[in-house]
RNA sequence: GUGGGCGUAGCUCAGCGGUUAGAGCAUCGGACUGUGGCUCCGAGGGUCGGGGGUUCAAAUCCCCUCGUCCACCCCA
């Protein structure tokens, strides 16, 4: 037998609807805030990713599924939604149309990476960008648009963190400074910082090892070392994320792992993930467009985890896994009655009652205990007695009454029994 | 890439050297011949993840391998 590929999940129901509901939901608001929906292909051109996220980062350097394809170019699998937005931004020359772009996405990213609880090599994100503006309303807009979704799901125990990068000037400034300051501590970072040390020693700032938390405890913080404008900007950032009552803490040792953020970055954590805790994140990359070739434009943009989203809802129990309406079952005794079933039941589809049968001429026992498990609330009975009279007979489940109704009155009477618009 | 836990029926798991591998739930059937839920009775369903080894005897012990979960790295 053949089974799925590590890391490449299907999503069953009653699952699937957990996912409807919450892209129902995205759309909707995200449209309320002049979103669009853009679609961009799954597989790009590598140099993409590797330009835009970064040489050195560990998604490009280790964990993109990346092929020849039959002319020997290679492409690769997208690890992440923004690059390619970026690109059709670019190639279609949106910039042209309006100052300002909205898009929104959502699909499959992938990562070889060692699955984990909360993390899949084929994993589902829904993101936004917001091409055009610098100003830091957009920071905060978008920011709060996200919340407000996550509210309209009515997810809880989540947490809005921030934190700025600096730019392009200022923080390799700021790196210089957490340097000097590591320098004669090295010794005493633990392995991975002292690799991070020398690769990216940001890093060392959201180290979970005990020491490495003491140490960098006294580090000089980002926040402080930042450029007049950056810091000018964040600071709008966070009076418009209160003025829309908007809830953040301030995490300066947060850092992200993607090259093209600055400025304002953030991540929206929740508990009960395990240790991959971030449920969306997001920033803005302010010269992100240039680099790919493109106008120098800003950006702001966000991706919520999609697995990580349903795992929460799921957990948090009062989702309502199945919306739906429950169904109408019809039980169907012998031949000459399925013959004449096969009108009815494609007229009551057809008009919106969500019916369902069996097959094979079952048992009455054995066709009312699968209407019993469906959840019916009520059934057609349609056998020898009830063609006899041209009728059928409907009984309610709950209340166990039953009563005959003629073949031409049986929509008219479901719609007053279940409310279906006919 | 590294470390640890776990792979026995569709699902959750018991059995941990000794008859023919079990339970609960689920499925199907019967008691109740055209009426579900409750109860009772019965049936089907297993290469005990795979391969090799030790042994009179392996689901059980050893080795290898694959899968899966969790954690690290890193990230949504």
């Amino acid at each position: 037998m053949i089974n799925s590929i590590r890391g490449f999940n299907d999503i069953l129901p009653p699952e699937t609807s957990i996912w409807q509901q919450v892209e129902k939901e995205a759309r909707g608001i995200f449209a309320a805030y002049g979103f669009s929906e853009i679609r961009v292909p799954i597989v790009e051109k590598t140099g993409l990713f590797s330009r835009s996220i970064g040489e050195t980062t560990d998604i490009v350097e280790k964990e993109m599924y990346t092929f020849a394809d039959r002319h020997g170019e290679s492409i690769t699998l997208r690890p992440e939604g923004t690059a390619p937005v970026v690109r059709a931004y670019i190639e279609h020359k949106i910039y042209g149309n309006d100052p300002v772009a909205k898009f929104y996405y959502l699909g499959p990213m992938f990562r070889y990476e060692r699955p984990q609880k909360g993390r899949f090599r084929q994993f589902h994100q829904i993101g936004a960008e917001v091409f055009g503006i610098d100003d830091p309303a957009v920071d905060a807009e978008t920011l709060e648009m996200l919340v407000s979704l996550f509210q309209r799901l009515g997810l809880e125990g989540v947490s809005l963190q921030i934190n700025s990068l600096g730019c392009k000037e200022c923080r390799p400034l700021y790196k210089e400074k957490l340097l000097n300051f590591l320098q004669d501590k090295k010794s005493q970072l633990c392995q991975d910082c002292q690799r991070r040390y020398e690769i990216n020693p940001l890093r060392t700032l959201d180290c979970k090892s005990p020491g490495c938390v003491e140490i960098t405890s006294h580090a000089p913080s980002i926040l402080d070392a930042v450029c007049g404008g950056c810091k000018n900007h964040f600071e709008k950032v966070k009076e418009y994320l209160a003025l829309s009552h908007v809830n953040f803490s301030l995490n300066p040792k947060m850092v992200r792992g993607l090259d093209y953020y600055i400025r304002t970055t953030f991540e929206i954590t929740a508990l009960g993930l395990g240790s991959q805790n971030a449920v969306a994140a997001g920033g803005r990359y302010d010269g992100l467009v240039k680099d790919l070739g493109g106008p120098d434009v800003p950006g702001f943009g966000f991706a919520i985890g999609m697995e990580r989203l349903a795992m929460l809802l799921q957990d948090n129990g009062q989702w309502r896994v199945d919306s739906g309406q429950s169904p109408v079952f019809i039980v169907i005794l012998g031949d000459k009655a399925e013959a004449s079933a096969f009108g009815l039941i494609k007229n009551l589809r057809q008009n919106g009652v969500r019916l369902e049968r069996d097959y094979g001429n079952k048992s009455i026992k054995a066709q009312m205990k699968r209407a019993d498990k469906l959840g019916a609330k009520f059934v057609l009975i349609l056998g020898d007695n009830e063609l006899a009279s041209n009728s059928v007979a409907i009984k309610n489940m709950e209340s166990g009454e039953q009563e005959k109704v003629s073949l031409d009155r049986v929509g008219e009477k479901l719609k007053t029994l279940i409310g279906v618009s006919l």
